[in-house]
RNA sequence: GCCCGGGUGGCGGAACUGGUAGACGCGCCGGACUCAAAAUCCGGUGAUAGCGAUAUCGUGUGGGUUCGAGUCCCACCCCGGGCACCA
């Protein structure tokens, strides 16, 4: 028998799939949709394993989806806008456009070796004008509706990248892109209101039940929501202007343990007073130090620096407080201002005993005498009754805080308030290779959008890369323009939107990628929401938030009536490799090492020992990479999907190991072995099978009822187990099976391996005599009839321990049973003579012999 | 520090609502085929004791509930991830 020539197939599979546009959107609307996305590529050139894992599970619910009658919505396309074409512009002196559709047109090939089923007519790229001049119109339309807003701010500056970082692309005090330290700086940039949706955004996270628990909490913690009250103190010795402090706090219950005020070194009062006072300037410029360098943030002690501002009570106008500046206030979070209660609230009272602050419990312990209770190291944060608090006294937490914050009310210095820790999302980019903000700065008219019949504000093509900063700022001619309204000189904007952008309305696109509009209301209405979303967990905040709020932002200025963009969400586990070092310290690939008949790890090459490090995330800098194309050319795209699919769960890590993919290749041999003989067999035999094939028949409908819940549920690992499990049984099988089984379990097993093997299943179904593509076949329906078996195995325990399995009839009564279990040797001698004090029957599972 | 996950053979992992722990794969061991190797096929494979039937132990640790616990409850340990001067 000749072996399977998977590259050569699969190459013919995808040609004929090709020519009959099988994988192109149904135009139909009757049939139920499903839209199956994966998040949106980078074209960094090159794909990874984790592309394949990721869109192996995406085309397995596409194809799975498509056989069971879906019209299925399956797009590709490339979020092509971002700094590493700029980077590679500068090294390699290439413009970044030819740089990015260099790498689509490399990406593209290599998805397309995978066979997947994607309708490559709705293909775009999002550096392509056609595609963001929509982002551009709409840009104008939020502007219209008040959705953005211009503001001078402090930003995260990355001095690598040259740009600001919006606050959730700071990790560790580090650029999320380029990994250097970030920076404060002032700037006027654009920013989108993310936070006027912060409530519906944080309590619609309800109504996603298809999303992982784990990034719905992310989001709701990103999102920070917190009740408390806004309470305004009179200053005295304050400079003009700033006669009132306003603070936030959430526990206005313990206002009569307040020992001081601290404000934030960016506080306008701050400023106000510094202006006067070196050391206050000094301290004020130690803080914005402070809040970039991560390591010492980490630790950094509680100072603060005391102002000769006093903050009279609101409740007592004889009672004065300390007012502080204090590195640990943060101004962008409530007010910028607290008032401190040292007794509970831990990282007050560390401040307290450093200056030597009163510490007044005002809150005690149930059941404890409150001139007995004292505060030591640690700050009382439970639940008790109020004390040392006037008219607050003998209450709960709770009706303290509604008290204070009536008064408050009542007095007018205060109010009830909800607080979030989401910030407007920052979208001015000092970048070329992204979307041109479409606003004109005029000396005269201001803030002038480009008129919508002149969009879209192109790049210009002519940039170079030699000089650090933005080049749309350094060319010569683009950003001067003549003013829309009054004519007169005025300049482009030079900034360009956060790439994030670009990917937070893609989806919407897809349903209608040529459209002269963002895209057709009734397409994007029909195909969405996104049925089926899968990616990585690192997109669990930015991406998926910004994306949220995008869809929000387009229901409001009448594009589309959708609230949320992504129904179902999967986030798939990474793909790990062992590490491997040669003996300086160097990495070195999994093909430049090979491991001795010892098993030992040792340099292919030159024979030194390799230490071999533990199995880490696929990464170019440690080297521990396989790329996909040397696995296609060796394996076969099937072979790499199936492996990509098999070992693991998918929201797991998988570990890419060579034993693994040589144990799916030869899993693949075997398939086209087993169809081919046992396709001879039968055909020889149609005369003279035997046996009804009974057993057959209800191994093969358990198996597609195993196999279809497990692609349902998203587990792959397990279908795979069920196929292998169902293919041990077809191996077994006498070459006298009767010829209608063998023939039903065959065309069942190709159909079921389709969405893993799409190739394989096809050059089999062929082989079988069919003369329509497998794709095109529906999914097998289990019968119902054939699903359960007529006997039983029934585990025998005496005491709860297993002693025997008996073979029973379904549903056999229960007195029958007991009978037959008491009679057996293994349970008198397990009950040793004791005498027998009930016996527990599980129907079909267990009999259970207490003594 | 706070909030989530997760600890099951040599390894990746199965186990429905408490009911035969270890499916399936990898690896390993033995055998067949072969001059030999590769490939393939057959058998075995949690630990301990025993020739054996079998017995005992066994799902991170220690308790508990139950006829019966990987699964439920309490306490703890370890690993992974997220967030963090958030008032």
């Amino acid at each position: 028998m000749t072996r399977y020539n998977a590259r050569a197939t699969e190459i013919k599979w995808q040609k004929i799939w090709q020519e009959r546009h099988s994988f192109a959107t149904p135009a139909d609307r009757t049939r139920p949709k499903y839209y199956v996305l994966e998040m949106f590529p980078y074209p960094s050139g090159r794909i990874h394993m984790g592309h394949v894992r990721n869109y192996a599970m995406g085309d397995v619910m596409a194809r799975f989806r498509r056989a069971q009658g879906f019209n299925v919505l399956h797009p590709m396309g490339w979020d092509a806008f971002g700094m590493p074409a700029e980077n590679a512009a500068f090294e390699n002196k290439t413009h970044p456009a030819r740089w990015t559709y260099q790498n689509i047109d490399n990406m593209r090939r290599q998805l397309q070796d995978l066979g997947l089923a994607l309708d490559w007519d709705r293909e775009f790229a999002t550096c392509d004008p056609s595609y963001y001049r929509h982002e551009q119109a709409m840009f104008l339309d939020f502007l219209a509706d008040g959705l953005v807003y211009r503001k001078e701010s402090w930003v995260n500056w990355d001095p690598v990248d040259m740009t600001v970082l919006a606050n959730e692309q700071v990790i560790d005090g580090r650029g999320w892109r380029s990994g250097a330290l970030v920076e404060r700086r002032k700037l006027s940039q654009w920013f989108l209101k993310i936070t006027a949706y912060a409530e519906e955004l944080l309590s619609a996270l309800h109504s996603l039940e298809r999303w992982p628990a784990k990034v719905r909490l992310m989001q709701e913690n990103w999102i920070g929501r917190s009740e408390g009250a806004r309470l305004l103190f009179d200053l005295k010795a304050a400079p003009a202007g700033c006669e009132q402090l306003e603070i936030y706090t959430t526990r206005p219950d313990t206002i009569f343990g307040a020992s001081f005020c601290a404000i934030a070194a960016d506080h306008p009062l701050a400023a106000a007073l510094a202006a006067h006072d070196p050391k206050l300037a000094a301290f004020i410029a130690e803080c914005r130090q402070t809040g970039t360098s991560e390591e010492a943030l980490e630790k950094a002690e509680k100072r603060g620096h005391r102002t000769a501002v006093e903050a009279v009570h609101p409740f007592d106008p004889n009672w004065r407080l300390p007012v502080f500046v204090a590195n640990f206030v943060l101004m962008e979070y409530g007010s910028g201002a607290i008032f401190g209660c040292p007794a509970h609230d831990q990282r007050d009272l560390e401040f307290a005993r450093k200056y030597e602050l009163p510490v007044l419990p005002v809150v005690i312990p149930e059941g404890i005498d409150p001139a007995a209770f004292t505060i030591g190291d640690d700050a009382y944060v439970e639940a008790g009754r109020i004390a040392n608090s006037r008219f607050l006294d003998g209450m709960s937490v709770e009706d303290a805080k509604a008290e204070v914050t009536r008064r408050a009310e009542a007095g007018g210095f205060g109010s009830r308030t909800v607080n979030y820790r989401l910030r407007d999302w920052g979208v001015s980019r000092q970048r070329y290779w992204g979307c041109p903000i479409p606003i004109i700065h005029c000396p005269s008219c201001g803030i002038v959008p480009v008129p919508k019949q002149h969009l879209p504000v192109t790049l210009p093509d002519d940039v170079t890369f030699d000089k650090p900063g933005n080049p749309l700022e350094h060319h010569p001619t683009w950003k001067h323009v003549d003013c829309p309204q009054c004519g007169a000189k005025a300049t482009r904007e030079t900034d360009t939107f956060d790439t994030f952008i670009d990917s937070s309305w893609y989806f919407a696109r897809f349903c209608s990628p040529h459209a002269e509009t963002p895209f057709e209301r009734e397409a994007a209405e029909y195909w969405l929401p996104v049925d089926q979303y899968i990616g990585g967990v690192e997109h669990a905040i930015l991406h998926l938030l910004y994306s949220r709020f995008f869809t929000r932002a387009m229901k409001r200025v009448g594009l589309i009536s959708l609230d949320e963009p992504f129904a179902g969400l999967f986030t798939q586990g990474m793909v790990c490799h062992e590490t491997y070092r040669a003996p300086n310290g160097d990495y070195l690939l999994p093909d430049q090492v090979a491991r001795d008949d010892g098993g030992v790890v040792r340099v292919a090459a030159t024979g030194e020992s390799v230490s071999v490090g533990r199995s880490e995330k696929m990464s170019k800098s440690k080297k521990n990479v396989v790329d996909p194309s040397v696995i296609i050319d060796t394996y076969g795209a099937d072979t790499a999907r199936w492996f990509t699919l098999s070992d693991s769960p998918p929201e797991r890590d998988l570990e890419w190991t060579t034993q693994g993919i040589e144990g799916a290749w030869r899993f693949t041999q075997r398939l086209w072995r087993l169809v081919i003989t046992l396709h001879d067999n039968a055909a020889g035999a149609a005369t003279g099978a035997s046996g009804d094939g009974l057993g057959l028949r209800r191994a093969t409908h358990k198996t597609i009822a195993l196999v279809t819940k497990a692609i349902e549920d998203f587990h792959f690992n397990r279908a795979v187990a069920h196929l292998y499990e169902y293919v041990n049984t077809l191996s077994a099988l006498k070459p006298d099976e009767n010829a209608a089984a063998v023939r039903e379990a065959l065309d069942t097993l190709i159909i079921l391996i389709g969405p893993m093997m799409p190739h394989l299943s096809e050059e089999l179904w062929q082989l079988l005599g069919h003369d329509t593509l497998a794709i095109d076949a529906p999914w097998p329906k289990a019968d119902r009839a054939l699903l359960a078996d007529d006997t039983v195995t029934i585990a025998v325990q005496v005491q709860g321990k297993l002693r025997d399995t008996i073979e029973a009839p379904k549903d056999a009564p229960r007195d029958a049973l007991e009978a037959q279990v008491l009679a057996l040797e293994k349970v008198q001698r397990a009950l040793d003579g004791k005498a027998v004090k009930k016996v527990i029957v599980v129907p079909n599972r267990i009999v259970n012999v207490v003594a």
